[in-house]
DNA sequence: ACACCTAGGTGCAATATGCATATAGCTAGC
DNA sequence: GCTAGCTATATGCATATTGCACCTAGGTGT
């Protein structure tokens, strides 16, 4: 069953709000360029990220409102399009950081409490526990 | 500043593994069917979730094997296709719940840090920090 | 017959994504 | 000067996901 190699593949490839919640993660503090953001999100180990998907979705996140860029032509070689969070990035961040929360409150409700569920739920129980055992018809 | 009606919609139709995990998340201990999941899953107010999206996951998470399904046809109306977790639907769920952690970690490190980022970071004293103060070419 | 509720599913346009490729600045070697 | 290679951003295109509207079908009430 499920050995590493077949077993589904969770967030390899972060995607969507999650990969936007990444981003403006790292840019808490200070500012960053996408080829920088690609790089250290590569070597944090959160998955392997897409350079093109990365570099729409600040593109998008500016659009958005959530980030803004200036070109940093100070250093040697390409110019580099700094991001930095708006007041609007820190409060999505909090707003995603609160819905990760239940997030993981929802999913965790169970596992944490010692897993009683591993030989699978018994489809009978599951009637009596919600209490619609009306199987006479 | 971003009212809370033009504020960037977070997680407002969860997808992708979002969804997944938290269909997973509601199969927890018991079986369900999809028009349950997408009636409990609104009411529990993580977002709007649409109901092409949710049978369409379902069916996908079938096929990945990390839930299966029989037809209930005991109660009255239409039959309802009973899903339940896999073992390996349990690994998934457990792997998620890792990656959360870590994800909330990371997003998390600095505003839970008293956010002393309410006035922006400011792009020079980016260089100083990270110490690539090369301004002089 | 008819309206209405439950329950699952599909067609299709719009959007998002991964991969490959393009453009461009700069450095090193010859 | 010319080429190769690294940095840095961006786009083209085929495919995958998604939201929305719609369809099928069983059952109940009038």
């Amino acid at each position: 069953m499920a050995n590493d190699n077949d077993r589904p593949a969770v967030g390899v490839h972060p995607t969507g709000d999650m990969l936007n919640a990444h981003l403006l993660a790292m840019l808490q503090g200070w500012s960053a360029y996408g080829y920088e953001l690609v790089q250290r999100l590569n070597e944090a180990g959160f998955g392997e990220y897409n350079k093109g998907s990365v570099y729409r979705a600040l593109r998008q996140l500016e659009q958005t409102g959530l980030v803004d860029s200036i070109w940093d032509t100070s250093t040697a070689g390409p110019a580099r399009r700094m991001y930095q969070l708006t007041q609007a990035g820190i409060l999505f961040l909090e707003n995603w950081l609160a819905l990760l929360d239940m997030h993981r409150a929802l999913i965790g409700q169970f596992i944490d409490a010692a897993a009683p569920l591993q030989g699978a739920p018994t489809r009978a129980a599951d009637r009596e526990r919600r209490g619609r055992g009306d199987g006479s018809r």
